[in-house]
DNA sequence: AATTAATTTAGAATGATTCTAATTACACTT
DNA sequence: AAGTGTAATTAGAATCATTCTAAATTAATT
């Protein structure tokens, strides 16, 4: 529960840049989302956040989140209209999400791939983010069926 | 806002291949989506339903689109946490949406730029859908600048 | 120590969507 | 044509993630 050095420098960097502050909880909720990569929830952080800080409000996980985002450091994920995910893989990927479980994977991707998709758009549209999500099942690869 | 002889037939099949009825209500809508392709909300679609059908509950909007997205007859496009908006462009496609209008445009993708996307996935990912969406603004491309 | 601005906090408010229970519509028997 | 059963519609309440508000805290600066 810990930033590395490495870490630090760029969370302090990133939001300094816009002009915010690197506070406690910023920076506890941020490694949190780090170490733990399972696209958590508001809800699920603000569970996690207080084993460690219960003093920490719902209300601030969301304001650390929005700052986070904005700061660039993570990034969010949204299925359909379930509550909003948490990423800290800033690698361009897509995301797989499992109606079964509900989990989310991370599906590398080339950005290649990325650069053919904005060929497809008028020469006019300037794209600032492109959102990839599958949606289905995994299936059981059961050896010796 | 009237189905052509083609699309109610459509429209009836999907229904019935699950078991569902043709009400006027579910057709009302479907018209509603087929005729005015801008991509609109439950809300906007409850709205402009009661023009023509002033005693439809909002309830009964949100029935007939489940109906309709479950019977594949119109697709669901959420971004962010906005409201849900329905498309009856079946074809392959993606979205852009318009981060300062809040407009979605529909664009057009090959399906073999989806066939390599999938590509990508381990070999027991199952994708039953795949989203792509697109957030930028649009560039005022005025002439003799 | 006093001033200021930013951040955090608790709890209320919002808004899209879903749920509930009652009513209505319709197909199928008698 | 009346009766029965099932699906669909309806109004309004309930839910739940998120945002807002206003007060309290913190930290940096004078």
């Amino acid at each position: 529960m810990q930033l590395t050095h490495a870490y630090k420098t760029i969370f302090k960097k990133a939001l300094e840049k816009s002009s915010l502050k690197p506070t406690k909880q910023r920076e506890h909720i941020f490694s949190l989302i780090l170490n733990k990569k399972d696209h958590p929830t508001a809800d699920e952080i603000f569970t996690r956040s207080r084993e460690t800080m219960p003093s920490i409000s719902l209300a601030t996980v969301y304001n650390c989140l929005e700052t986070l985002v904005e700061s660039g450091l993570i990034r969010q994920v949204n299925f359909e209209r379930e509550s909003t995910r948490y990423c800290p893989n800033l690698k361009p990927h897509a995301h797989f999400h499992c109606k079964e479980t509900g989990a989310i994977y991370d599906v590398d991707l080339p950005a290649s791939l990325f650069d053919s998709l904005k060929k497809h758009l008028p020469k006019n549209f300037e794209p600032e983010q492109i959102d990839i999500n599958f949606n289905g099942s995994i299936h059981n690869t059961n050896n010796h069926s």
